[in-house]
DNA sequence: ATCTTTGTAGAGTGATTAGTCAATCAATAT
DNA sequence: ATATTGATTGACTAATCACTCTACAAAGAT
């Protein structure tokens, strides 16, 4: 593993076990295995890292949850492979999932950030609005359906990471999604 | 207002902008009007202050939220009263809602403080309990009811302090409520 | 072969900070 | 009156930290 990725991991865990400040450079930089001059080589600022970090870890959880999407057909179906997708992997990265949850409304997190996963974001928006126009979600505004999506989606992770056996028990499971499926479809 | 007090707004309001290790106890002191020493005479440490106020304002949340409910009489309004209070404080107390989500996932909350909150949150949990031997809410682990119904809550806040015109527009209250209730009630 | 760029190291620094402490002050009790 | 307790102050300190700087190594580029 190349060394910026070191810092990545590093900082990550540091970051959600001890906070941003809570953490020094030469910490991350020692867990990393590099001197700390190194990691100022690749961040400009420990500012710059967890903004780095947030960024990544933002879009690794897009990606791993749409990866394949397209193969998928119905709007349920998309919307269920999306859901499991997404649990699947906060479940296999709890520090990453509970690094985002900690960070997301952090001041740490420049604006300029923000509005960058903004623009990922748009894969699950559009998903919404497509499914407003085929009369499948309710006519609500998009913003709020997503945010209560998401934030409901949060509240079942964490429940998840609890109980983790409930993950493999395929009723509760069919249960949870349509939780979940419920809010949105229009009846 | 005692010093005390004085102290708890400063800290909140430095807390959620500047985060906990990027605000000085000086700064907080100097905004409180008192000086530095005796911030240290009424909190033991930063994290003694930081605790102490996640937890007042966690009270304040469920205190605001409940007061008056013995007088509402079924179950549904019984929710849509706490609903409507909880989203009415929020609005009026954004900085403590944000102060909240931001710290509630956070190292600097000791396990302590959590199993404190945990107890508060029982006035909700018992509501729900009896909501489902009366057979009026869906027969799922109470907890995962509750973390749903909260982070769905949280969603819906967001939403409401970004476009606060429509927390006037009650056609849109009454279909937002009842995307919270129908995650709850059995059909 | 030489030059240039990039990566890596880690000692050093100037600034900042949590918490202490000794000294008053105010209020209440005896 | 006197003692006791708690409230308040702000200068002080020991420690810590983000970031710089200089030096050197490795790898391409010419």
């Amino acid at each position: 593993m190349n060394k910026e990725d070191q810092i990545f991991d590093s900082a990550l865990q540091l970051f959600t076990t001890k906070g941003f400040h809570g953490t020094p450079t030469s910490e991350i930089a020692k867990i990393a295995g590099v001197a700390n001059g190194t990691l100022f080589h690749y961040f400009k600022t420990k500012e710059d890292l967890i903004n780095s970090l947030y960024l990544k870890v933002k879009n690794e959880l897009v990606d791993e949850s749409t990866k394949g999407i397209e193969r998928v057909e119905t709007l349920k179906l998309k919307l269920e492979f999306l859901w499991s997708k997404t649990i699947h992997w906060a479940i296999t990265n709890p520090q990453k999932i509970f690094f985002i949850q900690q960070y997301m409304y952090s001041p740490y997190i420049t604006s300029n950030t923000q509005e960058e996963v903004d623009k990922i974001k748009e894969v699950y928006i559009d998903l919404i609005k497509e499914g407003i126009k085929n009369n499948e979600i309710k006519e609500i505004p998009v913003e709020l359906i997503y945010n209560i999506a998401m934030q409901q989606l949060f509240g079942m992770i964490q429940y998840l990471v609890a109980n983790p056996d409930k993950f493999h028990d395929s009723e509760f499971m069919n249960i949870a999604f349509n939780l979940f499926y419920d809010i949105l479809k229009k009846e």
